[in-house]
Formats: structure tokens, sequence, C-alpha cells
DNA sequence: GGCGTTATTGAACGAACGTCAATAAGATGT
DNA sequence: ACATCTTATTGACGTTCGTTCAATAACGCC
């Protein structure tokens, strides 16, 4: 249809920068990450080849530029409110992030997937992301009222992040095993038992 | 060194499938999946590039077979002794768990890397393994004395074992953080304080 | 409207996937 | 020991994809 509309179009390079990644993470909602080709995404985009090699290297750096962008924007919309108990935090926090995966299904299990079968480096920018969202149990919880901070409730509350990932993404794919408010309340309340446990 | 020992060497077919099939598992321990390249591993048996297709049809075909092959390594050595008590039974099989990931760390995390990050049929192999281990917590527990088996039990269960694998994994990783014992006491406690939740 | 900066291109190369007719290793019979 | 048949195995070829780089042409500036 609209073929060859002008020779060129010569953007500023941050503007060519956010279409691409852009780009990239939409393609990725339908896409495995290594059928996220570098022909794919330059089709797509209008552009050649080489562009991309200009801004991002080489695929790999791509994929993680991709990837960084998708796990930022999970932080972001899982950021609690500012101020409240510990546990309404946390559950505020969760609540967002049932609200995030339901909205966006396909793109996050592709991310998912993406950085548990990728590289080191983009299982790092995972593990980041749930990170920044586990230490607000931390952090926000200085006398320790919750969970005393040790080596042992990190890699405790890193494995209940695991569980509440899974538990998550079965619930969105079959949502009438369980109400939304009862998926929270087994999110929220596993944390203290686990803990408990250890 | 051993140069061209002789001009070719003839297998019969299920001897020269297991041969690339071990080698395969083999080179999945100190290389990601996409890093197991059809060349690789031509040369590394020392067979020409066509054989593999000849045997395999394609290189998704081949990784899903390698895959299948360790997956179903780690079932056979878990599976839990015949008879006893349903908490000593699953007490057993995440004892062994625990054992097949210390002794097969690179593998296993090789493994669970390529069927997270592959396509559907990666994940299927992958999840009938992790359903066959849980599965033996419902079967043999006909009356419904530890769990009763509905949607909901499932998924959370599902979600306990991504726990757990998680769990065993950052463990393995840095065993100093608890004791075996304690690791096993969350693992098997964990489960029925999940179930007691929903 | 010309000029310079630099965003953008396209051709070219290597590496890896996949196909297939040709080849020869080993078994079988004499 | 030799010929013959089966079929496991090869190697050459075509294609796709990642990557490089010198050449090109938009756009901003004067």
């Amino acid at each position: 249809m609209s073929r060859h509309t002008s020779t060129r179009t010569r953007l500023r390079p941050d503007q060519r920068r956010v279409q691409l990644l852009d780009l990239g993470v939409g393609l990725l909602a339908t896409r495995s990450l290594d059928e996220l080709t570098i022909d794919l995404l330059a089709e797509e985009a209008g552009i050649s080849r080489g562009l991309l090699y200009h801004y991002f290297g080489n695929k790999h750096a791509f994929h993680e530029a991709v990837v960084r962008r998708a796990v930022d924007d999970l932080v972001e919309q899982t950021a609690p409110p500012a101020g409240g108990e510990p546990l309404d935090r946390l559950l505020a926090s969760m609540s967002a992030y049932v609200d995030y995966v339901v909205a966006n299904h396909e793109g996050y299990t592709s991310i998912l997937k993406a950085a548990q079968g990728g590289n080191e480096a983009l299982r790092g920018l995972y593990d980041e992301a749930l990170a920044s969202l586990t230490d607000r149990i931390f952090t926000e919880d200085a006398q320790g009222e919750l969970i005393a901070d040790t080596p042992a409730t990190r890699m405790v509350v890193r494995a209940w992040a695991a569980m509440v990932e899974q538990l998550v993404l079965g619930w969105v794919e079959d949502p009438a095993t369980m109400t939304r408010d009862q998926l929270l309340a087994t999110v929220t309340g596993s944390l203290p038992a686990l803990v408990s446990l250890s």
C-alpha cells in the first residue's frame, strides 16, 4: 500500500530510538524473542537493517534494550502508594501486579520467557525488576515488624515471588478457579506463612 | 590429534541416536540452547551436519529431543519409594529432587532455561515433568487426606512447585543460608500452609 | 538556497539452517 | 574371499540471518 511514500525519513536519534523500542515491545507480544529478528523489525519499522545496528550495536543489545524497557514499565506500574502499613502496601503492589498481568498478558509472558530463557544480562534485568518489587517489603519495614532482612529470608522472598508469578499467570489463563480477592489473599497471606516456616 | 582416523563410522540408528542425545545433554551443561548449534554438535560428534537432519529433521526437533531426554532423567531419578505415608513420599521425592539439582546443577539450569525460554513444545515437556512430580501428591492420596483435587488446588500446587524450584536453585547457589534439613522442611511444610490459605 | 552535519542506506561477507543426490560401510549370501 | 544389497552417512549447494562499512541524502543552520 504505502510503497516508499518517500525515499527516507530522518528522525532525531531519541525519537527513532523510542520508536524502535516501542515497536520491539509490541512485536514481542505475538512472537518469541528469537523470532524477533532484525529483518522483521527493520521491515516493520520501515528502515534498513543497518540502522538498527547503528542504534543498538547488535541483536543481543537490542533485545536487552527491549526487555529493559518492558521491565521498567512493569516496575513503574506496580509502584505502591507512598504511605501506609507494610502489609497494605504489599497488597496494593500485588493488586497492581495482577492488573498489569491481566492487561499485558501476551506481552508479559513474552518478556518473562525472554528473560528466563535468555542470557545472563536478560535474566539479570528481570531479577532486578523482581527485586525492586520485593525490596519494598524490606526497605519500607525498617523495624523488621513484618520480615527480618537476612540471607535466608531474602531467598524465601525470592522463591515466594516465583510462586506469585506462577499463581497469577495461572489465574489469568483460567480466572474461574478462584476470585480475584481469593487470589490476592493467597498471594499476600503466603508470604508471612512462608517466612514463619524458615 | 585424531584426524580422520577412518573415513566413516557407521552405527546402528538407535546407537547413533542415543550418542547424539547424550552429547547434546552434555553440551547443554556449559552452553545455552541456542548456542547448541548443529555445526557444533556435528563437529563434537565427529559426524556431518546432514546426519543430524537425517535423525531429527530440524534444529527445533533436536532441541526438543534433548530436553525430553534430560527431563525424563529428572522424573526417573526423583521417583519416590513405592509405599508409605503421603507426606513421607513427598519428602522423599523432594529430597531426591534436591540431590538431583545439586548433582546436575549446570545441566539442570540449562534445561530449565531452555524450557522456560523455548517454544510451546519445550515448555510443555517441562510442565509435564513437573506435573508427574506433583501428581504423585494427588494420586497417592485418594481419600484427599492431604490435598483435595480441585482446579484451585492444582493451580496452587503448580505455583508451589515454581517456588520449590526457585528455592532449591537459590539454595544450591548459596548453601550457607540454611541447612539442607531446613530447606526440606520449608519445602514440605509450605505446601500444606499454602493449600490451607486458598 | 546552498552547506555541513549526521541519520540512514545498501551492498557485501560470514555463519548457521536446511535439502538432497551421491557415496560407502557393514551385513548377508555364496 | 568375493560380490551384492541395504541404508547410514556424506558433502556440496541454496537460503536466511547477523554484522560491517563506505556511500548517500535528509534536515538544520546561516
